[in-house]
DNA sequence: TTTTTGAACTTTTAAAAGAATTAGTCAATA
DNA sequence: TATTGACTAATTCTTTTAAAAGTTCAAAAA
């Protein structure tokens, strides 16, 4: 049966997030992981073929999450600004929670964007879409007037990015790791963002 | 007299500048710079302390040339959305120009960015400032309402950098390179982003 | 006194080599 | 089918060394 093979799978999920989330990717081995299961090495490889797979796991069952919550939240929303809002707060707690987590992605993407379009393109793609969804939504109730939801999804999305990258530049941290203090601040940029945003969509 | 001193300074920056927008910092060499004026390397020194504070004079004085420009745009403005439209496609053209001499900055940027607070920080206050007049003249001439004028001009300039990244991010290029397409790409969705924001700020 | 230079000096970068760590494989076993 | 210990292969880290490039300076030229 497979179902102790989905139990397993889910527990060495839930381990490999503890450690991916709090040392990152490159700072948490195989053997560490195996260990923490109090399994060999060996048997990990038999559930996952890769680390980089187990990694993928890990981030497509936190970013799951994530929307899932944003989804339940949008089932009895009131109005388009209140869900995005509500959905770039869930999204800046995840990322505080798990930072390290996509610290790596980020990273990663530093360096050569490219492979991680292939990697992190997916789930960029799912967050656009829920995006859209919101827009969507609003378009229906005619709060909002948009002639391309997806595209429009984009454009904030791509705006809400600007103002952490923008954040981290002026501060004098040490990049990849925003303080809690740089956190709050991108996050209250990102919601004067979203106001003006859906102000310019209205009617 | 301090004129001739001035002349050989404009001189070498303008050869300085060839350099650097064609081969970037990293792969330009002040031997190479001296020859091309033809004098000695150490007589760069005598007009230029080191190395950086040739590239921070450069990069003034692209810098001075774009603001400029963009100046002698607004004293015959109509409106604000017009005179930002000229602003981000005299900005693209520079950056398009020049791009080896911004690429450091960037790339810089990407390693340690509180670093480059101190360095190219001065530069981006510039250009915000410029935009917060833009503004500035928008909310005189009734066409926009804003409480914090350069708070929002950071906003704006913010959404347009996660324009830049965002595209770079989905395209499979080589990240710090952006292709002419990607150039027009970026630009487009800078202009449909404007067009959203001021209208988000209309009374 | 100001401008210019050749030659030295110092610091960075690049490449190579080697060691150590870690990812990934496999035959054997319960 | 699930599990492991032992093995291999790939990657990262460190050290070393050589070359290149940045920077300084005493002295000459203007």
């Amino acid at each position: 049966m497979s179902k102790n093979v989905d139990i397993k799978r889910a527990k060495i999920l839930e381990v490999a997030k503890r450690r991916f989330a709090h040392f990152g990717m490159a700072k948490t081995t195989m053997a560490e992981i195996a260990k923490d299961l109090s399994f060999s090495k060996a048997l990990l490889y038999y559930y996952f073929p890769d680390k980089h797979s187990l990694y993928t796991a890990v981030l497509e069952y936190v970013i799951n999450e994530m929307i899932n919550k944003v989804d339940t939240y949008m089932a009895n929303a009131s109005d388009v600004e209140h869900a995005i809002l509500f959905a770039i707060e869930s999204r800046m707690e995840t990322m505080r929670e798990n930072y390290n987590l996509f610290e790596y992605s980020s990273s990663l993407f530093m360096q050569n964007p490219g492979e991680l379009g292939k990697n992190l393109g997916p789930f960029f793609d799912r967050v656009r879409d829920q995006f859209s969804r919101i827009l969507a939504i609003g378009v229906n109730n005619k709060e909002i007037v948009v002639d391309d939801v997806e595209e429009t999804a984009e454009l904030l999305l791509f705006s809400l990015m600007g103002m952490r990258t923008g954040v981290l530049s002026k501060d004098l941290s040490d990049c990849l790791f925003p303080t809690p203090g740089e956190f709050d601040l991108i996050l209250s940029k990102q919601k004067r963002m979203v106001k003006i945003f859906i102000r310019g969509l209205r009617p």
